[in-house]
DNA sequence: CCTATGACATAACATCCGTTACGTAACAAC
DNA sequence: GTTGTTACGTAACGGATGTTATGTCATAGG
């Protein structure tokens, strides 16, 4: 009984190839078109390619989904920690908006995978560390971006940039028409300029 | 042949019951979750009573979503027109937030339709032109709260707020644990008074 | 009363889905 | 070469789905 062991594709590289197959299947057809088939046809494969790498549909999409969070984390993680503090903070910004067609598709596919989370709780829960995590990092560069002594509603501030930043990469994605990378890049300024402000004008009750 | 027409139920309730009920199964289980069974199970029917009504899978979804649409917009129609400037403007915020179940509910399958409008080129000119209607009443109720004369970013800032809203929402929806209402209304109160701001802090490139 | 019609329930239909089983070719160890 | 394992393609399976057909009952007009 000899150990014979002919491995010679690379397994993580397949894996790689249809999970992007699943990210065309969700950007073009949502969570509802995204069969096996579908994968199939995307990835230029057959079902059966994708069950011997994939134990199931459930496998497939974890797998999916890890990655894209992981392509989105290193984009994080690779930004510029040179210029000044207000540069790094557009810059975390500017990651995070649909501004080219890569970025577009995965604006596309993280709304599909971040409201489908609310079906399965593990999920929520690594969603939500994921969010709290994100929201950590941008409390800091709206710190470092602000003159000392830091305003009493810092966090604050955060949260609506993360909501700002979010809502609108889905209005890009889900109207591609009206928001241009232009558009996006002048209301960004714009909200950044407010966030950053120190001196408050007339206070909303 | 007489003309018998036994017509004892009103059909735009039993319409709306259903739509109620397809909302109730976006919500709970996504698009790929929507069956006509689940639907009619969640109405409390049958799956012939649901094609009695509707021609077909496509006619519901579509009656759903209009149903959708004019409640909300009925919602914003609704709002005071007294107060200050500052209070309409918060009250229109506010309805937009998922401060109570209803609007959670409401934002939730909202968020659903608004990515599903990508699949679809109709759906997408018709959410295209609502959300430029949603954007205009935005801007004229920022331009009302700020002192004369407008900034030069008054629209900018109207962007801003509406992807805020967004943003928050959904975010309050996807991480329910996180987003409060309490929280919601924090970050809204920091939101319009960094809005309604008129001296500029250090500005942003 | 009688009949036509609307308001349903039930069920059959073809289609598509995820899954699994089976078959074949290639390559490493012996 | 022989053998055993991997890497697929093909195809079949049961189940679920949208749709359509059929049946039943109540009701309003004649």
């Amino acid at each position: 009984m000899g150990d014979a062991v002919p491995k010679q594709v690379d397994q993580a590289e397949r894996r790689q190839a249809m999970s992007e197959a699943v990210w065309r299947v969700v950007a073009e057809r949502g969570m509802d078109g995204l069969t096996l088939r579908a994968v199939a046809a995307a990835a230029g494969c057959t079902t059966g390619m994708v069950t011997h790498y994939f134990r199931d549909k459930k496998a497939l999409l974890t797998h999916a989904r890890s990655l894209m969070h992981h392509r989105m984390a290193d984009r994080v993680e690779a930004l510029a920690a040179h210029g000044s503090a207000q540069d790094r903070l557009r810059s975390a910004c500017e990651q995070a908006l649909p501004l080219d067609d890569e970025r577009h598709l995965e604006t596309v596919v993280w709304a599909h995978f971040q409201l489908s989370v609310r079906a399965d709780p593990e999920l929520l829960r690594h969603h939500a560390a994921a969010h709290a995590s994100w929201i950590r990092r941008l409390t800091g560069l709206v710190r470092d971006a602000l003159p000392h002594p830091e305003p009493p509603d810092l966090h604050e501030r955060a949260h609506s940039l993360a909501a700002f930043l979010d809502g609108l990469a889905i209005n890009a994605v889900t109207d591609p028409g009206a928001y241009p990378s232009e558009l996006q890049r002048r209301v960004l300024t714009t909200h950044l300029s407010l966030i950053l402000t120190t001196a408050k004008g007339p206070a909303a009750p």
